[in-house]
DNA sequence: ACCCTGACTTGGC
DNA sequence: GGCCAAGCCAGGG
C-alpha cells in the first residue's frame, strides 16, 4: 500500500464520532492538495476491506455525495445517529461539524489578541 | 502496460 | 447562486 494511502486511511479513521471531513481536506492533509479524487476511490476499496468510518466523508460544498439514493440514505441515518444534523438534501453544516484540526488546536491554545501577533 | 472511470475541487461564465 | 471544463491520480478491466 502506498504511504498516500495510508495516510488518508489514517486520517479518516481518526475523525470522531459527530463530526465530518470533505474530501479535498482530507487529500490536503495527507499531502496531496489536489488529490480528493483519490481519497475517494481509497474509500471505496478501503472501507471494503477495513472497517472505516466513511460516512464521516463528505464533499467540499458540505453535501452527502452518494449518487444511489440508497447508500445515501445510509450515510444520512449513520450521521444523524450521531448527532450530526442533515437536511433532507443531505446537506451538513461544515461550520459547525467539520472537523478541522486546527480549529481544535485553536481550542487548546490560548492567544492573548493584546500580546503582538 | 494502457485506457477509462470516479462518493471531487476549483475557476470562469 | 448554478452550469460547464479541466485537473487530479489511484484502482480496476
Amino acid at each position: 500500500m502506498k504511504p498516500f494511502t495510508q495516510r488518508v486511511v489514517a486520517i479518516i479513521a481518526g475523525i470522531p464520532p459527530g463530526q465530518v471531513m470533505t474530501y479535498g481536506q482530507i487529500a490536503a492533509l495527507a499531502g496531496s492538495p489536489r488529490g480528493a479524487r483519490q481519497v475517494v476511490r481509497i474509500l471505496h476499496s478501503m472501507s471494503k476491506k477495513y472497517k472505516l468510518p466513511w460516512h464521516r466523508v463528505i464533499n467540499g460544498k458540505g453535501k452527502i455525495a452518494l449518487p444511489e439514493e440508497e447508500s445515501f440514505t445510509v450515510q444520512k441515518m449513520f450521521l444523524e445517529a450521531e448527532g450530526v444534523a442533515v437536511s433532507e438534501a443531505g446537506e451538513v453544516d461544515l461550520a459547525v461539524y467539520q472537523y478541522n484540526v486546527e480549529r481544535t488546536l485553536e481550542e487548546h491554545v490560548f492567544v492573548d489578541p493584546q500580546d503582538g501577533e
